[in-house]
DNA sequence: AGCATATCCTATCGATCAAGTAGGATTCAA
DNA sequence: TTGAATCCTACTTGATCGATAGGATATGCT
């Protein structure tokens, strides 16, 4: 589960849009407020616009906002929308992928990861994301001490 | 949660050694047995052995057996041997990721994320991974039909 | 009209990495 | 001694990532 820069600076706008809405923002704002370089950030503002994720309105006065409700975007859309699918292997999605020999039974195995990362990311919404009140099945997933250790 | 091509290759090598377990098996054989290119194979080879999750032996007969039972060998630790950790955020680890405003609260999104992928990876042996015996927790996660849909 | 402030578009760039190849040195059993 | 295997170093090739540059276009205010 690799987020990129892109994943995650995307997720840090779309966060901050979220505390703001609906009022729109502008580029330069969510970069200062983020500590994000500008022109990188109006790159990944350009791919949640054409994602339809977000609003923008040109002009002085201009910037961007949700285009629906903070409740109701997830993070896993965000992150589809700068990076591609969640979960690929080798390049290929999870359930395209097939194998002779030993192998066969690996393909319900990566489903099985690519269910997991769903399980997290289309659960939790940008709203939940800027408040920090996670779903409880999120919320206990955290709570292991041992989920914060690196292994 | 992007697995690479060695990460790949990796499994489907040790899912292999592990059907044969314990005799040993060439680098060649495995290639064919699994449709690699051979050279590649013995670079994530090398890899495995490093991490001691195998064993080799030169010479004439010689080749490679896996260092502990199949049924304690995570496909976990393999992944981690031929590539890094299984979740970095811009490279970092999850829980040395910190951020200001909106962001605060997304480390114990990343945390969540990434439990949520060892829970897979982790809990499932080589043994189970060549047999197709998942536990029942991962053996759910694919139950649902729209777990094996594109999103 | 003119100006300031935005978004938006195209192009480029350097560094890094992924995937795979090449060639040969070394080890070992028969 | 020979053949088959691991092991080591180096290299190539292409793609991708994380930006940056420069300006065209839209909008609201005075």
């Amino acid at each position: 589960m690799q987020v990129s820069a892109r994943g995650e600076y995307a997720v840090r706008i779309a966060v901050t849009l979220a505390t703001g809405h609906p009022r729109t923002i502008s580029a330069s704002a969510l970069a200062a407020a983020q500590a994000l370089p500008r022109k990188f950030a109006e790159v990944i503002l350009g791919d949640l616009r054409r994602a339809h994720l977000v609003d923008s309105v040109r002009g002085v006065e201009g910037g961007y906002r949700l285009a629906r409700d903070p409740g109701d975007v997830s993070v896993g859309e965000v992150l589809r929308a700068v990076d591609g699918p969640l979960s690929e292997v080798r390049g290929r999605r999870p359930e395209e992928t097939s194998y002779e020999g030993a192998a066969v039974n690996l393909p319900r195995l990566w489903v099985a990861a690519r269910a997991a990362v769903r399980s997290v990311f289309d659960e939790v919404s940008l709203a939940q994301a800027a408040t920090g009140d996670f779903p409880v099945r999120i919320a206990e997933l955290t709570a292991a001490d041992d989920a914060w250790m690196p292994r």
